[in-house]
DNA sequence: TAAATTATTGTTATATTATAACATTGCATT
DNA sequence: AATGCAATGTTATAATATAACAATAATTTA
């Protein structure tokens, strides 16, 4: 099983993330003899400047905001184009957004852990969730060719602000007192 | 495992999906006090008249055409939010698309598996993958509240034509001529 | 190197999906 | 019948995505 979702959700030195997308975008850039553009390139970091999701909309303005000019929607969207069919962002359809691929190059059919509170998704390349798709698959007589799986809640931290939260609230009314 | 593939991929007397659809809408409905209104029965109908999900739009037409009255977008998408609300239907994220659910009331998280030649949704319940997924969920400290779960591929039927098409295309070429 | 080819980006317009806001109607109680 | 509330109608617009064609930049070929 391979996951980012330790990363995601702990503290880190976020700017290796970042660096390391970076690389494995220009190696496979080299490999499939693909050209990582300024823009492409743009594209890329915005989507890994946080581990959230953004939309085309969001990513415009911020590529917009970065470049001092203005950028019309088809240049991001053929930036994201581009970068989906090289495997180094997926789109999340549940929230028509992008994030950036933590371990593309690998074959991995992914499920992404979404959290409803802060945004964050992690990633995790489920080996025996997988196989056990393409034995119910199987069994259906269907042929699988691609996935989007999409789990939705909270993430480690928003699951323990929530227990804390639920906590407090529930202490004795004496103790729970306001100024 | 619960699922409606055999019915979606075989003939059978499709009008007993759609009159068992709207027996149980109109029990779920008195059960929880809820209105299947004429709007919200000939959306639900529209959705089963076939096992291929619609979308808003195409809805809409079809609801128009039905009553001989422009219909406008939030009608239709009242209508679902409603019918999503109860269960009896499902969203397709990744199709922007809607669809009954054949099993409204069990309590149970979805898997569709959609062809992407002829656009059929079969749904499958699935236990041991469900129990999976809460595992996974557990080990990463993610609190799983809900999840869309969307297979790509080639529906039993469409998987056998291109098995066939592939046989004939690869038969020797003195046998594949055409007049 | 210059011309030709191809890939990429710019630009404008528009398609598609979805919702906000407020007016109106109809049902459901008193 | 009067009131309140649920449902629908209506208009406008937000949010997401793509089509079509023009301009430019990179790459290849002559």
């Amino acid at each position: 099983m391979l996951t980012n979702s330790r990363l995601v959700h702990q503290p880190h030195d976020h700017g290796r993330c970042i660096n390391a997308a970076l690389s494995r975008a220009e190696e496979l850039c080299t490999a499939s003899k693909a050209r990582l553009t300024p823009t492409r390139k743009s594209v890329l970091q915005l989507l890994w400047q946080s581990h959230q999701p953004l939309g085309a909309y969001q990513l415009q303005d911020q590529l917009s905001a970065l470049t001092g000019k203005s950028i019309a929607p088809p240049t991001i969207y053929r930036a994201i184009e581009f970068l989906l069919g090289l495997g180094l962002i997926h789109r999340i359809a549940s929230l028509n957004a992008y994030i950036g691929c933590p371990f593309p190059g690998s074959d991995h059919s992914n499920l992404f852990m979404i959290c409803n509170q802060c945004g964050s998704a992690a990633e995790v390349a489920h080996n025996s969730l997988n196989e056990l798709l393409q034995k119910a698959s199987d069994k259906a007589n269907f042929t699988l060719q691609s996935q989007a799986l999409e789990l939705f809640g909270l993430c480690p931290n928003c699951s323990l602000s929530a227990a804390q939260n639920r906590a407090l609230s529930t202490e004795s009314p004496e103790n729970s007192h306001h100024d």
